[in-house]
DNA sequence: CTCCATAGCTAATGGCATTAGTTTTTAAGA
DNA sequence: TCTTAAAAACTAATGCCATTAGCTATGGAG
């Protein structure tokens, strides 16, 4: 067949491919996004070094579109939750992603930025600068741990025996789903208040 | 070959080489549990279902390990910050079956039994019941995102470019798993004191 | 004593990621 | 303009994985 007169690939292509079929709910892999592209495996090989690139590839791709620069002027609160539900739409509407990039470094330099300017943030904010990265490594932490529970089957918890309490709760309250979205709202609410107050004790001390 | 005379495989058996496999770092699979045993792959089929009950063992045996019940007399917040801590020390001391389990649904009772401990402590305390799966919810997916984070290499941000702050703040800072501790601790903390706060409301308005 | 379930095995299937080497096309340089 | 090298698809092959089918010897139940 030799090479094309027009290029079929591109890193962009591939990126929203793996999107699109991570999106399905189709079991991933770098022979299904050549298939859904038309494509033999191998030639993916050409603009990709193997599959975790192309995982790297999807984190960028959702990076560009979720994690793209806040409005920088509001107070730091602001900006920090603003960007944190951003964070948390990307993994809400697209759940099957989580996982995959839950366990593999990030190297995209979008998301980088994203900490980076929340690190910025809470510097000037007047968080101790030894306590800055742990703050965004907590918050970085409970999306995700939200997230991968969205994405989570329904039924997180299938009680096959009888339980004290949690059979009662489970059939009585509203779906998974729901209620991770308002274990979300109730936890972002509570870590932001404990910040705030967490700041004020600084100042104080200073 | 034939029936060995004396069985050499069991379900506990297999969860122990498990996790034995899983801890060394090496990458999990049936295959290799079976080569941990000294067995062919598909003898394992004799005892477990494939690769996800495995893991669901997994899970089981180190839930009866670091989830079996705390103390149940206390004061709510210290029973469930110790269920919590017990969590974390499971996800710590095994940091490499975190991936493993975070993403399959919990099938295992005494995992069950855990979190109904916890939603009865709720209920205990006063949280009204549509609130107490949610706050349990937020819990797990909070100690989950944490030990998740634990178990990423260590330089979970890799900046390639230079940054306003992140870089300096990495340089300057101890490695990523002590920033985990730090980070676990203030979480923990924040929530913890967030939820009494919230029960002193809970409490106020009725 | 017979028979069946048990628990190893071997062999085979089909999927996956990846590498090597082939062909054609395009772009660049003499 | 002709030559040459890189690019981008391919085919073929490797070696891993999980899983299924079917074989065989053992031990216990009737």
């Amino acid at each position: 067949m030799g090479r094309p007169v027009r290029a079929r690939l591109s890193t962009a292509a591939i990126a929203d491919a793996a999107v699109e079929l991570i999106d399905s709910g189709q079991p991933f892999g770098l022979n299904a996004v050549a298939r859904r592209l038309g494509v033999k495996p191998p030639s993916l090989y050409n603009h990709v070094d193997g599959v975790d690139e192309i995982i790297e590839l999807v984190r960028g791709r959702l990076a560009a579109q979720y994690l793209a620069e806040a409005g920088t002027d509001a107070e730091w609160g602001e900006v920090l939750e603003s960007m944190i539900r951003a964070e948390r739409r990307m993994y809400t509407e697209h759940p099957h992603v989580v996982p995959l990039i839950a366990t593999s470094t990030v190297r995209d330099e979008g998301v980088i930025r994203s900490y980076d300017l929340k690190a910025t943030h809470l510097v000037r904010a007047g968080f101790p600068e030894s306590e800055v990265l742990v703050l965004v490594q907590l918050l970085d932490a409970f999306a995700l741990g939200s997230g991968l529970d969205y994405a989570a089957p329904d039924a997180v918890w299938e009680p096959s025996g009888p339980t004290k309490t949690l059979g009662r709760l489970l059939g009585a309250g509203p779906p998974g789903r729901v209620r991770n979205e308002q274990a979300f709202e109730v936890g972002l609410g509570i870590l932001m208040d404990g910040l705030r107050e967490r700041l004020a004790r600084h100042v104080a001390d200073a």
